[in-house]
DNA sequence: CAATCCGGTTTCAAAATGCAACCCTATTCG
DNA sequence: CGAATAGGGTTGCATTTTGAAACCGGATTG
C-alpha cells in the first residue's frame, strides 16, 4: 500500500515531515543552502536518480520550499532557489547536522564549521532555550494544561 | 532498486537522515519524547503497521536512539526508552515543529506550547546563534577555508 | 551539422510499505 | 477450569516507491 501521508495530521511535526521528511528532500534543501541551484548540480552532488530529483523538486516547489526560476540566459535553464520558508529550515538542518557530527562523526571528518560572517567566530550548538537564553533539555520543559503530556520520562 | 543509504557519507546530515530520516522514525522519537514507551501505544498513536513499527524500533535500538527495556512485570513486556543520543534530538524535533507551526499551521490548531518547568514561560524559537547569542540567518554565516564564502562543499 | 548540455519523461526490476492473518505467552473473566 | 483478551511480534501478499538506464527535444558549442 501507499506510504501514509500526514497532510491533515493535527501534529505539526507530521505535517512538516510530509514536506521535507523523506530521504532526499532535506538533503536537497541542505545543498540549496550550500548554494546549489541547478538541476544537474543537485543530481551530481547528491547522486540521486533524475526522475526522483524531478519529483522531489516539484514537490518542494509545490510546498513553497523552493522557487523555480527561469533564468532564460540561453535556452530553457532553470534555477531552484530557496524561499523564505525554505531558508527558515536553517535551524533544523544545522541542528540535525550537529547531532550527526556529535553522535556519528565521520571517520575522517571534521565537524561542521559554520562561522558568523561578522565576527568570524564559530556558531553555537543549536538548543532549545528559555526566555533567558538558557539551554533546556527535554526534562526541563512541560506542556501546559493537557494533564499528562510531560515531556520528561526516558531515563538513562 | 534499493533505497540509497548514507552510512558512509561524508555529510553528517546524510548520516543523520540515515538513522532518523524516514517517514516514521522521527515521529517515533517525537512520541517517545511525549512519554510513549510501549509497542501498542506507539502503534495506536501513530497508526503505523505493526511490522513497520517493529522494523523501525529495531533500527532505532540498533542506532542507539532507543533502548529496549524488559519490564518483566507480567509476561514479556517491553519499554522503548530514549537514550541520551535520542534525547539529544530534542532541538531537531522542536525546530521542526516550530517550522511546521509557522508555515503549515493546523486548521484548528494551537501551535506548540512548550514551557520552561522552572519559570513556566514559553520556550523561545530555536535559532542558530553566534557566540553572543544573536540569531543568525543562513546569510549571516560562512564556511571557512574553502575560498568561496557561499557555503559550498560537503556533498553527500 | 554533429556533439554536447540541460532538464526532463519513460520503462522496468528490485525494494519498501500496508493490511490482514496468524502465533505464542501470560493474565483476567465467567 | 476454559475462554477471552492483551502484548509483542512474524508471515504473506498486493500496492507503491525507488533507482538505473534509455530516450527526448531544444539550444549551444565546435
Amino acid at each position: 500500500m501507499a506510504r501514509k501521508r500526514f497532510d491533515d495530521s493535527n501534529c505539526s511535526v507530521a505535517r512538516a515531515l510530509n514536506e521535507v521528511g523523506d530521504w532526499w528532500s532535506l538533503l536537497i534543501v541542505l545543498h540549496a543552502m550550500y548554494g546549489t541551484r541547478r538541476f544537474v548540480d543537485f543530481q551530481q552532488q547528491l547522486g540521486i536518480a533524475k526522475n526522483i530529483l524531478c519529483d522531489r523538486l516539484a514537490k518542494l516547489v509545490d510546498n513553497e520550499v523552493l522557487r523555480k526560476v527561469d533564468v532564460g540566459e540561453h535556452g530553457s535553464r532553470f534555477e531552484y532557489r530557496l524561499t523564505e520558508k525554505g531558508r527558515d529550515l536553517f535551524p533544523v538542518v544545522v541542528a540535525l547536522r550537529q547531532w550527526g557530527d556529535k553522535w556519528n562523526p565521520a571517520s575522517d571528518g571534521q565537524p561542521l564549521d559554520l562561522r558568523d560572517r561578522d565576527s568570524g567566530q564559530p556558531i553555537q550548538p543549536v538548543t532549545v532555550q528559555n526566555t533567558q537564553g538558557q539551554p533546556l533539555s527535554i526534562r526541563d520543559v512541560f506542556v501546559p494544561s493537557d494533564e499528562d503530556s510531560t515531556l520528561d520520562e526516558a531515563q538513562a
